[in-house]
DNA sequence: CTTATCTAGGACTGAATGAGTCCTTGATCG
DNA sequence: CGATCAAGGACTCATTCAGTCCTAGATAAG
């Protein structure tokens, strides 16, 4: 549990490859499926999913391919991920509302409600470009874990609603 | 995805549920269970659990229940998470680090295991005191959220594995 | 000692979802 | 026209989650 998709694993290799190996220049889905042994017709629909959301932009054709629609560090790995698995649910409750009748099990989701949004925040707050570094190397860590409280308590808005 | 299983949830109910309904003293499942609508015999299963990974004191027989081991406090929700739902996995190649021949891919993996460890530092560091708390109240949003970075990037060991 | 009340735990079923395959359509370049 | 590549629907298979059923022990009250 609390794991990631194998398709949104998928994505963000994808939209790093994108970010660090081609200079600007398009990857067809069977370049990146061929480099990393990812079966092509799933990352077919991954890099679909990813340009209708407008991550990426495809071009049809011969030589044709994917490429980012927008500089790497604009892209947040929540944005990807949300794009190709849809929202991020922590417990069904926060949705559906309605069913929640029980006044005092509510009291409950309210402070797992923070601990969710302190997630989305993470992954906010790694773009790709964060993970285009070498893996190795000196990670940007103090960026990504030194979010002031402030931030990670805003309103929700701070996190966009993905259009799956 | 990354959601909760329900048995998780049912769990942080119930733990929560013995820090703040009762002071020290025992609550059966059957209790919880009508409490929170919650089936009685999923519950039972979750507070198993909960007793076998040691968060959780049984006493059998008539007036019997479930009491909280140790200081509420001293019990994180990573902690709770984890011995219900055993490790909590990002991708699968953390722990088959066999079938990962590619050297190109696995430069991705490392950036989201810094994201994983960071959900888990996050969830260690709230604890079943924290979410006791009346919701709606004053939240120790600061102490949630304001690791050092330090905190944060430590070896693996300062997450103790689950025994599941 | 008997009975009611609890925990302990295995076996099983159905629903949901993730992963992956197959097939077709349409755009673009040579 | 033919090769290449994206777009996308339909379908199968495996896994996992959720929930039910049934049985066995432990303990306290009567």
């Amino acid at each position: 549990m609390l794991k990631l998709t194998k398709k949104a694993d998928y994505g963000l290799i994808s939209l790093r490859h994108l970010a660090v190996a081609t200079n600007g220049r398009s990857a067809s889905a069977k370049d990146i499926s061929e480099a990393y042994h990812i079966p092509l017709p799933i990352l077919s629909k991954v890099l679909q999913k990813l340009a209708k959301g407008g991550l990426l932009t495809s071009e049809q054709g011969t030589n044709g391919g994917y490429r980012l629609s927008r500089p790497a560090q604009d892209i947040s790995t929540l944005e990807a991920i949300r794009t190709i698995d849809g929202p991020i649910i922590l417990t069904a409750c926060f949705t559906d509302h309605a069913g929640c009748n029980q006044s005092e099990a509510c009291t409950v989701r309210e402070p797992l409600r923070r601990v969710h949004e302190g997630i989305l925040r993470l992954l906010a707050s790694i773009s790709i470009a964060d993970m285009a570094r070498d893996g190795s190397g000196p990670l940007p860590e103090h960026k990504i874990f030194q979010l002031q409280p402030a931030q990670l308590m805003a309103p929700a808005h701070l996190v966009p609603a993905a259009k799956g």
